[in-house]
RNA sequence: GUCCCCAUCGUCUAGGCUGGUCUAGGACACCAGGUUUUCAUCCUGGUAACAGGGGUUCAAAUCCCCUUGGGGACGCCA
């Protein structure tokens, strides 16, 4: 199939959690139709713009695995891909429209506006342009200009039938061109809005279907009167539900963690983190959850996808990153790992198998990559902590101390005895087992409650480490 | 305020267009049991929802209307 799709960031921040969505939608349905995904950078916005920003947005888009076939980073036929290079082309556009009468100068100072929105908000009415520049006389605006008073060029909503909106995920949706303010098309600096370049942008890129939030349902009347003035055909549109926070607000800050690259820092698997995303708003026919990206692309339909709104939360996000992590063959594993190790763990002087063997240990149990951080203490000698918990229980049970006691005999006897000869000698010794054994057992050797299998931990842990960790434990609690 | 969108378990959702097979299915989370002489994984089971009201119909989660609630837009931001 020849669709073009779209993705637009402003390269105005990081890149957001919904927005990361609408980017992995619009590369499924590219892959999906084998077609095309254009990213196009809309930096028309040159107080917030920055190119750090375009920067990040694109890797973190390369860290969730997407591509694009053209862009400013690869090229294509339709570049510049950045709208503050393309400035020529506005102005053309801008020109055409009016001559055509379809837009005009507006010399309104931003007092006067504000004045009159507050007029109209407090008579009940929608807060548009009242349409008093529309009939300037071309004189008066060569007057005015000659006094160089700044003016923008606003877009003239004619009179007219309601504007239809066919939307892939909504319908047909009608706006009133009554309620369509004459909007404004190019500032007074002389740059242009997003309303024009968009339009302009998608018509001269050849977009076919733009996919975007639901945020901009209400720009498309506008941008279709716009292709509609310029004699362009307009693209197939597809208005995707807001992602929120649990509050059911617009997901930001005030929520926590919002960003790719928030969730990358944690230790999320990139491949799980999409797979959960994509599971935002849409659903596989199979009802299948788990999905890798080559099944995505194969089953990603837009009749799938969903209207309503839906609540970004990490509970299931934690459980399929679980459940990537156990499918990972242990060299992606460790892989994945090294970024993490590194800032508390110099891996040029830690034994690469030994490593290795302890992180097969780990990934039948960790949530996140960053666990394994955490779980790693327990066997290094340097890191090893008790936790407080385990003093206090160790400390009023009787049945406890007599294991560790014991323990540390059979340690003391023979420092390089295994795990099965340790567990029996300890059994026959203390006359205990299951929890009374076991519990013990685990908090010397671990320092914790919670943790791998035992019989795995101990083969793993420095040598004679075991028994300093035993008294260790019998000191603090006795 | 006006316009537009949305409304199924706590969360993600199936079903809705093409009304009956829905005493509403799955997943996460939670709870209980099991496996593991420990922890986790894992397995089994359970709690839990069609926002409210009217209508259409033999029959409504599904179609229509209203109310309520939520969101978005109304910018020389995108």
């Amino acid at each position: 199939m020849n669709y073009r799709f779209r993705y637009a960031p402003s390269p105005t921040g990081v890149l957001h959690v919904g927005n990361a969505r609408t980017a992995i939608f619009n590369w499924l349905l590219a892959r999906h139709y084998s077609s095309k995904l254009i990213l196009r950078i809309e930096d028309t916005d040159k107080e917030r713009s920055t190119p750090e920003s375009e920067k990040a947005i694109i890797e973190d888009l390369k860290w969730l695995g997407l591509d694009w076939d053209e862009g400013p980073d690869v090229g294509g036929d339709c570049g510049p891909y950045r709208q503050s290079q393309r400035s020529s082309l506005y102005e053309e556009h801008q020109k055409l429209l009016l001559e055509k009468k379809a837009a005009y100068e507006c010399f309104c100072t931003p007092d006067e506006l504000k004045k009159t929105r507050e007029e109209l908000l407090s008579l009940g009415k929608m807060p548009k342009y009242n349409g008093k520049c529309l009939n300037l006389s071309p004189k008066h605006i060569q007057e005015l200009k000659d006094q160089k008073k700044p003016f923008v060029i606003r877009f003239y909503v004619k009179p007219g039938p309601p504007v239809v909106v066919d939307d892939i995920v909504r319908g047909t949706v009608k706006f009133e061109r009554e309620v369509i303010g004459d909007f404004v098309i190019f500032r007074s600096d002389g740059g242009p809005t997003y309303q024009l370049a968009c339009v302009v942008d998608d018509s001269l890129m050849k977009i076919t279907h733009v996919i975007r939030g639901d945020d901009h349902l209400s720009n498309t009347p506008k941008q279709i009167l716009m292709n509609d003035a310029f004699g362009f055909t307009s693209p197939k549109f597809g208005h995707l539900p807001m992602v929120l926070g649990a509050d059911r607000k617009k997901l930001s800050k005030r929520h926590g963690a919002c960003s790719v690259g928030e969730y990358k820092q944690q230790g999320y698997v990139s491949s799980a983190f999409l797979n959960f995303l994509v599971l935002l708003g849409w659903s596989c026919e199979t009802s299948e959850e788990i999905l890798n990206t080559e099944r995505l692309i194969k089953e990603f339909s837009e009749d799938r996808l969903s209207s309503s709104p839906s609540i970004f939360e990490t509970n299931k996000l934690d459980w399929m990153n679980g459940q990537y992590i156990r499918q990972l063959s242990l060299e992606e594993f460790y892989r994945l790992e090294r970024p993490f190790l590194e800032k508390d763990l110099a891996l040029s002087q830690v034994d690469e198998s030994w490593l290795k063997q302890v992180l097969k240990v780990l990934q039948t149990s960790v949530a996140k990559l960053t666990d394994v951080t955490d779980q790693l203490q327990i066997f290094l000698k340097d890191k090893f902590l008790i936790e407080d918990d385990v003093i206090k229980e160790t400390a009023k049970d009787l049945d406890f101390k007599k294991v560790l006691i014991a323990l540390s005999k059979i340690l003391e006897d023979n420092p390089d005895i295994d795990f099965d000869d340790l567990k029996k000698q300890l059994q026959n010794e203390t006359s205990l087992k299951g929890k009374k054994l076991f519990h013990p057992l685990r908090y010397a050797m671990t320092g914790r409650k919670n943790g791998p299998e035992l019989a795995l931990v101990m083969p793993l842990l420095p040598k004679n480490e075991l028994k300093l960790r035993v008294d260790k434990l019998l000191k603090e609690t006795s």
